[in-house]
RNA sequence: UGGGGCGUCGUCAAGCGGUAAGACACAAGGUUUUGGUCCUUGCAUUCGCGGGUUCGAAUCCUGCCGCCCCAACCA
């Protein structure tokens, strides 16, 4: 890496954690406190290994991941591997990469449900000897008409009194693949008139001819996750189960589970509420169709919420952190302002990421009084935050180029940039004083030609006297020029389905804007992928990992700077 | 409308009978060689609504209202 180029900015290590209090923390002190499962925490991770993580998971993962590190118990990472159909060892690798990204640690606990199928279908030949499991041959839609509604009973299947013999006989030849798809399936006989639908006689096994990820074609049947969650959990010895609210209403069945098969521990399982945030969406159906259809490259295109998108456009793992630690936990259905994400990182960056100076949009400068040839090293801070970042030194000379947005022919009162007539700062250099404009043959602006004041070297003058506006600045003939990709919100309004829109429609079309011919500091052509930088009065920058190549980093914005000074001129109020 | 859950600032979220934490956002000042950061200040007389209990309620009781989840051989 150059020397003149401050090192890389965080790599994003788990900071340690301020104490945490909320209801999930106070139900495990209380089990813990009344030596429930020996007084043990064991927690867990279950994703179904059908799609990428997203920071919704994150939320969920450092969530039991947290809680095990604070009681001084374990963490599991468990695939919930129970449907063939849509599962693939694909999705596999990419979670694991995002789980150990965020910090969590599993150890050599990695685990997957399929590697419990031989006791599970040992516990359903149990569930029928004892009397509470049959198998049923009511097709689909029979089952769902037996199953009865929200406000009338069900009715019995007729074969709800299937002797045992009989239905062991039936489950083992579904197993070796007997009987077509959809013909039997085994169900536990709870009751038919149950008001919560989740225990009106719950399938535990259908028939699937389809080979499995993990367990090949040795099985034709597989079990739904009801049969298999808690179980699992027991398995491993996890005592807090940690889920999302919609299983609320499955909860009674996984105790009914633990409670009559002769499980090794009693996991307890508790729900909080998933996470939201405002212009995105979370589920995986509709990140897939994003995807699919080429609304972005990728899942992890920089503009997704999925962690793959996130770590690309340059978010840290300790900024994720961050971010679920301040969200909080609670029951209660929300969405968290994107703001709060978008924070959790511009706060990180402000603290550690070295300061360089781009153009983004090059307008030329030309000192007029500078002499020609001559080349200055201009000696700039590297960060103002952190006085360790030592300085590091930027070649001046007397063709310049700075931001066309610095330049305003016609500004308004409250335009503290260069204007003609007007006296700006360059950052760490000069004075410089607008004479000229020189424009092209339709009117646009070209090239402003200036004098600089010699006795401003550092960028103050001697006699005291201010200036309003400090812009960044390259050289012309030093500058690097490189590629920069400027990411906005994915969605242009908060909630993109509100009012049943599809989601499609409310798509922001300016969520990218590529520029290639942005100019950098001399020193930033050479950057590693992965470096992280302040671009001055742009936002903190991020060197894609993918498209960069030696000698040519690719740049994604990972998040602006505040930037009062639009909102000044949007709200009118520039004048 | 059968069951389960939830309603505290614009958004999250503390609070658990003793008189509304904090964060983000927002607003106004100050500092500033990033219109960044930082600092100061402001921002729920009120806790979905109505009754009740109490010296005292967001917290207890009660009746409404609203939102979410459950009728996949998905998880």
């Amino acid at each position: 890496m150059n020397e003149d180029i401050p090192g890389p900015g965080p790599a994003g290590a788990a900071d340690a954690d301020a104490e945490r209090n909320d209801f999930i923390r106070a139900f495990v002190r209380e089990d813990v406190a009344a030596g429930r499962n020996g007084g043990r925490v064991h927690t867990r991770f279950p994703p179904e290994p059908n799609g990428y993580l997203h920071i919704g998971h994150a939320k969920a993962i450092l969530l039991s991941w947290t809680v095990a590190q604070e009681f001084g118990g374990k963490f599991n990472l468990r695939f919930d591997d129970t449907n063939p159909e849509k599962e693939d060892v694909e999705y596999v690798e990419s979670i694991k990469t995002d789980v150990r990204w965020l910090g969590a640690d599993w150890e050599d606990r990695e685990f997957h449900a399929s590697d419990y199928f031989d006791q599970l279908y040992a516990w359903a030949q149990h569930l029928i000897r004892e009397g509470k499991a049959y198998i049923c041959s009511l097709d689909e839609e029979k089952i769902r008409q037996y199953r009865g509604t929200v406000t009338e009973a069900g009715r019995p299947s007729p074969d709800r009194d299937r002797p045992a013999p009989e239905s062991l006989d039936l489950l083992e030849r579904m197993r070796v693949g007997e009987f077509p798809e959809g013909t039997y399936t085994l169900r536990a006989k709870i009751d038919m008139a149950h008001p919560n639908m989740k225990m009106r006689d719950p399938l535990l096994y259908r028939i699937r001819r389809v080979p499995h990820h993990r367990t090949g074609d040795k099985w034709n049947i597989y079990p739904l996750y009801d049969f298999a969650h808690g179980q699992c959990d027991a398995i491993e010895g996890i005592t807090h189960s940690l889920c999302s609210l919609e299983f609320e209403v499955n909860r009674p069945l996984y105790e009914w589970f633990i409670d009559n098969l002769p499980v090794p521990c009693r996991p307890r399982q508790i729900e909080f509420a998933r996470l939201k945030l405002t212009y995105t969406v979370m589920s995986k159906r509709k990140l897939l169709q994003l995807v699919k259809n080429g609304h972005v490259n990728g899942w992890d295109d920089p503009r997704m919420p999925t962690l793959c998108g996130l770590r690309r456009l340059g978010y840290t793992a300790s900024s994720i952190n961050r971010f679920a630690e301040r969200v909080g936990m609670a029951k209660r259905d929300s969405t968290v302002d994107l703001d709060l994400l978008k924070w959790s990182i511009r706060e990180e960056l402000n603290r550690e990421a070295p300061r360089v100076m781009a153009v983004l949009r090059p307008l030329k400068v030309v000192i007029t009084n500078y002499p020609e040839g001559q080349v200055e090293q201009i000696v700039c801070e590297n960060n103002p935050e952190d006085p360790n970042a030592g300085t590091r030194e930027v070649p001046f000379t007397r063709d310049l180029y700075i931001e066309q947005d610095d330049f305003r022919e016609d500004a308004p009162r409250k335009y503290f940039r260069l204007k003609p007539g007007g006296e700006v700062r360059l950052k760490h250099a000069y004075f410089i004083r607008c004479d000229e404009i020189v424009k092209d043959a339709v009117g646009a602006v070209t090239e402003l030609r200036c004098t600089y004041d010699p006795e401003s070297r550092g960028g103050s003058s001697p006699d005291g006297r201010k200036v309003q506006g400090t812009l960044q600045w390259v050289s012309a003939a030093h500058a690097a020029k490189v590629e920069v990709r400027l990411y906005d919100n994915l969605f242009r309004v908060p909630f993109p389905e509100e009012g049943g829109a599809d989601f499609l429609d409310n798509l922001n079309p300016d969520s990218l804007e590529v520029i290639t011919g942005a100019l950098v500091e001399p020193a930033l052509g050479q950057v590693a992928p992965g470096y992280r930088c302040q671009f001055m009065r742009h936002g903190y920058f991020f060197a894609d990992p993918i498209d960069s190549r030696p000698g040519a980093p690719v740049f994604n914005r990972t998040a602006t700077l505040k930037d009062s000074w639009a909102k000044l001129e949007a709200g009118g109020k520039s004048e």
